[in-house]
This record gives structure tokens, C-alpha cells and sequence, in this order.
DNA sequence: AATTTTCATAATCATCTGGTTATGAATTGG
DNA sequence: CCAATTCATAACCAGATGATTATGAAAATT
């Protein structure tokens, strides 16, 4: 239910992917993979601020939004920040962002 | 609690803003906003697919969040997109998305 | 072989959240 | 003045969600 015809969306998923990002745990740990390249859980575990198997869900669910891969090797798995996952964030904002502010110049300079 | 010490958060109301855009039938309203103009709860009761009392509480989150504006003349209220409410993420996007795409040209593809 | 490390999953729990119906306050209209 | 319209709020409910501790499997270390 709660149909909404008229509803813009750009694939089921994008519903998952919003989802993932609201959450500020699930954002840092994103901000610090992008940051520091491919982490395992160990590392993220030490850096979040919540207990490991809190760590593990939510690399699932950044995983399942398509925001992270997961790479097993032994017994670790190494989690790293997936490129186009944030695209259709992206094609949302250029949409219903860009309509509206032509701000959207995204700066060469990322941290400046 | 749940201290991230390494967040690089864009203000505590950034995470209102990723909230108020995780849920669908919000983001369907703002959309429905940015495209049809300035609308009172009637309108968008009839198109939200959920009851009216629902209908305010996103309209209230969705101003919380600064995404919309209410301007209430007589017994209306009158809801418009906010022009600048999604400066933070289109902020968070230029940081944590340009860094790994390295330019996110939106209109170009949409398929892909 | 025994132990430690790494990670995911299960069991729980409290809280948040989206949804509903009911109600009531204003405003508008007959 | 009474009725209808518009909206927000309250009361309530079911399910999702973030968090914890406990556990167990698999790999590495001793």
C-alpha cells in the first residue's frame, strides 16, 4: 500500500539506499571508508562508537544499498566505500535539487 | 552517546535532513511541491495516498527539516518547497561523493 | 591440538516511526 | 447562528530499528 502514483522514484532501491543514509552511525562509517579507503570491521568497530556486531548490521545494510562491497578474505572482510552506489542519490538531487538551486557545482576541491 | 569522534557532519540538523528524506511518502510530497507549486493539505491528502493527519506530520517533519515552508492564510496552510533545505546534502554529496566520482554530472545519464 | 582472532547471527529490549481513527479549534459559508 | 471545511493534535497500535550481550563458525596463531 501507500500507493503514490505519481511518486518520481528511481527504482525500489533508492528507497534502501535513502534509508541507509539516515542514519549518522551508518553515514560516519561511510564518511570514514570514502576517508581512509578499505577498512575491516576491526578498524571500523574501533572508529564507531558502537559494538562490533552493530557495526556488522549496519555494513549489511550499506551493502545491501549498494553503498559498500564486502570483500572476505580469511577471516576478515574488508568493506570499501562502492563508487556509483550514491548515484541515484545523485540523479534525485539533480532532479528535485537542481531544479531549484543551480548550486550544484560540486567543487573540485573536496576537503579544500 | 553513540560518539562518532570522526564525524564530519554538516551541523546537528543534517541528520533531521537525511531522515526527512528517508521516508518515501515524504519524498514523494516535497517532489510533489517542487513540481506543482505551493500547496494546501487538501491537495496533498488527495495525492499522498495516506490520511490527513498523516499528511501533517510529514508536512511538520519536512518543515523541521527546513525542506518546506507553511504559510497559513484563514483555516489553509500552504506548503512550498524550501529553495535552500537541501544545501547540507547537496554539501554532503559534493564532499563524500565528488571525493570517489569525481564529478557527478547529473543530467548527462540517467539510465546509468 | 588448543587458543585466539575475526566476524556474523540470534535473542532481547526499548524506542522510534508510520499508520490509523477520533477530536477539537478555527475559519468560512449559508 | 449553525453547518461545513480545513487542519493539527491526541490516543493508540503494529512493525521497524538501533542497541546490547551471547554464541558459534571459521581462520590464524601458538
Amino acid at each position: 500500500m501507500t500507493e503514490v502514483k505519481f511518486r518520481g522514484d528511481l527504482g525500489a532501491n533508492s528507497d534502501s539506499l535513502f534509508k541507509a543514509l539516515s542514519d549518522g552511525t551508518r553515514r560516519a562509517l561511510l564518511e570514514y571508508l570514502v576517508r581512509e579507503g578499505e577498512q575491516n570491521v576491526v578498524a571500523l568497530t574501533a572508529v564507531a562508537g558502537v559494538s562490533q556486531p552493530m557495526v556488522s548490521r549496519h555494513m549489511g545494510k550499506l551493502k545491501r544499498a549498494g553503498l559498500v562491497t564486502a570483500r572476505r578474505t580469511g577471516r576478515e572482510t574488508w568493506y570499501a566505500a562502492r563508487t556509483k552506489g550514491l548515484g541515484p542519490v545523485v540523479q534525485w538531487m539533480a532532479i528535485y535539487g537542481a531544479l531549484w538551486s543551480q548550486r550544484f557545482t560540486p567543487m573540485e576541491h573536496a576537503g579544500d
